[in-house]
DNA sequence: CTGGGGATGGGGCCC
DNA sequence: GGGGCCCCATCCCCA
């Protein structure tokens, strides 16, 4: 037998609980503003939360705390109310956010429903159009980005959800005995879960304001190549999106926006009977337009931070496929010649190709000599292939040892560029692992 | 500390 | 729509 009120009830309890700081073990600090919470809530609805409580799990003891610079107490105050509710207050306003934080905390429904709230909005912005251009609107309302609306969730879908997209740092060299070590600190950590982020901290710091968006969500930066990220072998922090993200992310794709769409008061021009012919894309994370559909797919990897492209030889991933075939042909395949020591020109006759790791360039015979030759592996085989540029691509590929290659789930080659272009999927963490990233 | 250069990443656009 | 090229900005390392 079972009865149905029972669990909006036990919710309804436990949120109570919260409000009156009730048996509440969980302290969260967000600017400034502590948050009071039930440990084991936040570790069901959160995988952010999951993850440090389950390493954190030997001192349920004593009450701990976390505190989070990346989004602001109203929408901690959005997430925190979901989690204890199941409703999410989304608006135009705090939409990006919640979603950028709920990204964070690796709460997999409220992205969608953000994601959903977003798409929603692009529609009524499409029908506004439509009734602009009819004339026939009498009653229209004024900005339906501007509604609030609640939307569900479900505890079952939440604490079932089968994505895996644990963040590396949060999931390697974890022993603390505090959530102080979690705390997230934007300017100087790299975090790989962030997708929206990028895009809008290049923008910022176009800007020239990069040292002063500390509590900003866009201060999120998922992915830093640096050699910080190779000494680390930190070479899972490449994790996408979700599958199911994915095809949120496909949906939205496809929208067509023309000038329309704003996100809060960002709202754009409405000068449509000008721009109409010009069809545009909007994108739906930040201001950018562009003219295709397919530029606006390859614009979105950069708030998804989806990297696709995975580099056979190092692991690093890319985002674009000619920035695979670019890093590629620099960095493994030699093809340019020029010296590395002297920056001369060189051809196969007057220098040589030397092998680095993965790495390979070119050093003139006199820098050779002066190295010593002796000390540095020259790579007989490009000698042979790397004739010229343009028959390196064509000829050369860089030969891989078989145990190296065979993590790879799939693998897919690529004559055109002579890479071999893999379509990994991303679940495979450990196999991923396994590739350290040799970047420079 | 600073400037130069390489690597990377994003946008525009052509094929 | 994807692949690829070019251009440019930014990051980062190194001398």
């Amino acid at each position: 037998m079972e009865i149905s009120s029972h669990q909006s009830h036990l919710l309804q309890q436990l949120n109570e609980q919260r409000r009156q700081d009730v048996f509440c073990d969980c302290s969260i600090l967000v600017e400034g503003k502590v948050f009071k919470a039930h440990r084991n809530v936040l570790f069901a609805s959160s995988g952010y939360f999951k993850m440090l409580l389950s390493q954190n799990s030997k001192e349920t003891s004593q009450p701990t705390t976390a505190t989070f610079q990346a989004f602001s107490p109203d929408t901690f105050t959005v997430i925190l109310d979901f989690v204890y509710s199941g409703k999410l207050s989304l608006t135009g306003q705090n939409v990006i956010e919640v979603m950028s934080a709920a990204s964070f905390l690796q709460m997999t429904d409220v992205i969608s429903v953000c994601k959903t709230f977003i798409k929603s909005s692009l529609d009524i912005s499409e029908k506004e159009k439509d009734r602009y251009f009819s004339l026939s609107d009498k009653n229209a309302s004024s900005d339906g980005i501007e509604r609030s609306s609640f939307y569900s969730g479900s505890w079952q879908d939440e604490s079932s959800s089968p994505h895996s997209h644990l963040s590396p740092d949060q999931g390697t060299g974890i022993s603390g005995k505090s959530w102080s070590k979690y705390n997230y600190h934007p300017a100087s950590q790299r975090n790989t879960q962030q997708p929206l982020a990028k895009h809008e901290q290049r923008k910022d710091s176009i800007k020239k304001s990069k040292h002063l968006r500390l509590s900003q969500p866009s201060e999120m930066a998922h992915y830093k190549s640096s050699k910080r990220e190779a000494r680390t072998s930190d070479s899972s922090s490449h994790i996408s999106q979700s599958e199911e993200q994915a095809q949120m992310d496909a949906e939205m794709d496809s929208t067509p926006v023309g000038y329309q769409y704003g996100q809060g008061s960002d709202v754009t021009s409405r000068s449509f009977p000008d721009d109409l012919p010009r069809m545009r894309f909007k994108c739906p994370y930040c201001t950018h337009v562009v003219k295709r559909k397919a530029d606006l797919k390859r614009h979105l990897r950069c708030h998804t931070g989806e990297r696709p492209y995975p580099c056979q030889a190092c692991g690093k991933r890319f985002s674009r496929l000619d920035h695979l075939s670019s890093h590629f042909r620099t960095i493994h395949q030699a093809c340019k010649l020029i010296c590395r020591k002297c920056k001369r020109h060189v051809t196969d006759l007057t220098g040589q190709v030397v092998q680095e790791g993965t790495r390979r360039y070119r050093l003139c015979n006199e820098c050779l000599a002066e190295v010593g030759i002796d000390s540095l592996p020259i790579d007989l085989e490009a000698e042979q292939h790397l004739m010229s540029p343009s028959d390196g691509d064509k000829d050369s590929r860089w030969h891989l040892g078989e145990d190296e290659n065979r993590s790879y789930v799939e693998i897919v080659e690529d004559g055109s560029a002579d890479l071999v272009i893999q379509q990994v999927d991303d679940s495979e963490e450990e196999e991923e692992k396994e590739i350290k990233p040799n970047i420079r």
